[in-house]
DNA sequence: GCCAACGTTGGC
DNA sequence: GCCAACGTTGGC
């Protein structure tokens, strides 16, 4: 079992959304490194849902991982914004997962408060300029994380 | 394979 | 809305 962070503009798609849906396909991941870790996901990792773009920017909840290498749909229908044309159904180029909500943390953990308490080496979302959407989290960090979410 | 130009992310 | 960071593209 691993632990995750996983980023979403809340305008776009919020813990709101997924508690409402239950479950969704995590689509519309562009970035190899991010879709690798996509990849090394299986059923049952615990994911925290980060609120990017927003005001102020931190992590808003709780996910579970309920199936594994799906392929994102996305990527075949021209009319999307992540329509790729190098991808084909026999060969699919991005694979992602279902999320299936768990929790919303009463106190939204801010992007402050994690630089407060985790050093970039810890939790590579409070390094300056990182751009990555999908990234792994320590078991010992999430175990932190989970603390201040209840502080 | 280098690298300049370009596009995107995301904090502020 | 600005812009730093950085991934991607494409000419050579």
């Amino acid at each position: 079992m691993q632990y995750w962070l996983m980023k979403s503009e809340p305008d776009v798609y919020s813990i709101d959304d997924l508690e409402r849906d239950r479950n969704e396909i995590w689509d519309g991941v562009r970035n190899y490194q991010a879709r690798n870790f996509l990849k090394s996901m299986t059923v049952g990792d615990i994911a925290f849902f980060y609120h990017s773009n927003t005001k102020p920017p931190g992590i808003a909840g709780l996910m579970k991982i309920s199936e594994e290498m799906v392929v994102d749909p996305t990527q075949f229908d021209q009319s999307n914004k992540y329509y790729d044309p190098k991808s084909t159904p026999d060969a699919p180029r991005w694979h992602t997962v279902t999320v299936t909500y768990i929790k919303t943390f009463a106190h939204h953990i801010s992007l402050d408060e994690l630089k407060k308490n985790f050093s970039p080496d810890d939790l590579q979302v409070v390094k300056r300029g990182n751009r990555l959407s999908v990234m792994p989290i320590t078991e010992d960090v999430a175990k932190q994380i989970l603390i201040l979410a209840k502080s």
